[in-house]
DNA sequence: AAAAGCATTAACATTGTCTTAAAGATGTTG
DNA sequence: CAACATCTTTAAGACAATGTTAATGCTTTT
């Protein structure tokens, strides 16, 4: 597990860090705001640690950007700051936990623990979606079924993709165009049929539990089990 | 967003369930350890809220088991015992939040706007509507009558859609015709009637309580109870 | 009891979907 | 940079599912 502790305060910035290390995390620290969002966006942690007050930019804005390009990266927000309306703050731009200084480090521990065990959290490592006996490699760009790897297109690849992040829901084929194809479907296209059929050959075709199913006059649904 | 308070003491779990309702969240409470357990393990909760010492079964061993059956859904703990111990407990069991009581309710808001707002969490947050034993599920595009599925065509799910959620209004064919086939009722069509036994034969055939019923000389009403 | 309103059914019309083929893009390689 | 391969998109026909009409019989109202 990869997290970054952003601290300018370079005595807490080192307990942390050892504490964390000693409990089997690789550990970055970065001194201020903007080396730290830097660090957060280039490399695939899997946890930030942040003070809020901070020299060049503070916790919240760091915070805030981190949570727009990153929305799966959980953010643990540590500061002095105890009103209400300052937890508001923290957690109006994006934070996933707020700790307020001074804390035992027992507590920040047991709170990164509770938030690296989530299991969407394969974020930072590898990256993969899976549904029933399919899975998607997000890497690698190809589907697996039964271990059986199957070669994708880009616009395959794209439609699959969004199939199984909205598993089990009818999707009309306006969502789908928009989403995947960026049109307005008033077109009289059917090129979403088209590709669905693509899909059906490649991974519904030689199994008995159809994943792909079509909803009459509704749209099309990724159905688990 | 479903969210489940377990919490023994009424006022509480009152003041709780007030304060998310109002905050758009649909609530549900169970008043001891074990109704909250099968409650969490039997519907689909995106988040539960529970208090640690409580009658029958305590909100460790509760929060444990959730943690096993269901690993993705998020458990907020909440609790007048403060130390270290007590907190270490709680994480270990696997809650991923802890607030120590007495707490303001916009810190719970916040935690649990916090906990819901985690992208990949469609799991346990499907869409429905529920009159009376019947319930529409938004996602599927069917309908469950104790708990049997019904598939619905895609107008009779329209039709169905519009009546429940105008539940215990008459509706006239005109409204009808209007609202989900988008006509002016000047035609003399009676395929509203036609539809409207087609939803009898499916969800009001093998069942007492008739859900659709008649009244002569106005139009059809979706009765409740 | 007559009239109006409603329920039910089957036949038919319409729409929706699947599949294939081929044309138009785009990217790759000699 | 031309020829090739691959990918994306459009189009058309076959087929299946759904939507609608209309005729008939039943129920309610007056």
């Amino acid at each position: 597990m990869n997290v970054l502790v952003i601290e300018d305060e370079p005595k807490l910035a080192e307990l942390i860090r050892q504490g964390l290390d000693e409990d089997g995390y690789t550990v970055d620290v970065a001194y201020d705001g903007q080396e730290g969002l830097d660090k957060a966006l280039q490399n695939p942690f899997d946890l930030v640690i942040m003070d809020v007050i901070m020299p060049i930019m503070n916790g919240v804005e760091v915070c805030r950007i981190i949570r727009k390009e990153k929305p799966a990266l959980p953010v643990i927000m540590l500061t002095a700051l105890d009103t209400i309306r300052d937890k508001q703050n923290g957690f109006e731009a994006g934070a996933d936990d707020y700790i307020v200084k001074p804390f035992e480090f027992m507590e920040l521990l047991m709170r990164v623990k509770a938030h690296t065990r989530r299991p969407n959290n394969n974020i930072g490592s590898e990256q993969l979606i899976k549904v029933s006996d399919l899975e998607l490699d997000l890497d690698l760009k190809i589907a697996r079924r039964h271990g059986k790897e199957i070669t994708l297109t880009a616009k395959e690849y794209q439609l699959l993709d969004y199939l199984m992040r909205n598993k089990n829901r009818v999707l009309s084929r306006a969502e789908i165009a928009q989403k995947v194809w960026g049109l307005n479907f008033d077109t009289g296209t059917n090129i979403i049929d088209v590709y669905i059929n693509f899909l059906r050959k490649k991974i519904d075709m030689s199994s008995e539990r159809k994943l792909i199913q079509t909803q009459v006059g509704m749209g099309y649904i990724f159905k688990e089990n």
